[in-house]
DNA sequence: TAATTTGGTTTATAAAATAAATCTGTTTAT
DNA sequence: ATAAACAGATTTATTTTATAAACCAAATTA
């Protein structure tokens, strides 16, 4: 897939729920656990995982913190989050670029 | 995922190789194994089980014939898979949107 | 006629997504 | 005060998917 045609798709990002979180986090540049569980509507278990990944790239920061006695996972994008997903973004558009002009 | 704001992605098409042969296969309406190989560059294995999952969703015909004494198997899309990749296409753009914007 | 190449398919392995189970602590009801 | 239910997650197990490796049949080349 290293072609000239067809920019390779980060798989980190090549994937629905941690897309949808990286989508959101562009927006908002905070949001906590349960905020992303809503938008998304994805497992608790299913999200928690997928945040690790984006954590462990580096793409995300995650922050435990306390609301008054619950606890509250704090998520926002890092800039190497921010130029990834960019980046994810313009490789997509060479798959998809003919579609958009049917 | 079924939320307002995220459409679900057909996971037959979130594929980076089966986008890819979807993409090259609206550019030409016809192409052959061979071609869809190199321009894909992917291995012969992951492409021929692609292809078999493209096809079983009749998202793409597959029609097996000869060129001189040896096999070709030409590939196109169907009405189904055009309609499936805008509506992949369409659906990504809920996710990406805020991206191109900036 | 023995390699080698072409055009694939099948099988096995690795990685990813997802669901189910579990855990800690809090709030509510009894 | 104690049990039951709930919030906010994490961990483990299972299923699905992607990918690579091995293989096969026919054709070509040496």
């Amino acid at each position: 897939m290293e072609q000239k045609q067809f920019k390779p798709l980060d798989p980190l990002l090549h994937s629905e729920l941690r897309l949808a979180v990286m989508s959101l986090l562009l927006e908002v540049e905070e949001a906590d656990f349960v905020y992303l569980k809503k938008q998304t509507d994805a497992t608790a278990g299913n999200l928690s995982v997928q945040l690790d990944k984006l954590s462990g790239a580096g793409y995300i920061e995650v922050e435990k913190t306390f609301r008054g006695k619950k606890p509250c996972t704090l998520c926002r994008m890092t800039d190497k989050g921010h130029e990834a997903f960019l980046a994810y973004v313009d490789a997509l558009q060479s798959y998809i670029l003919q579609a958009n002009k049917q």
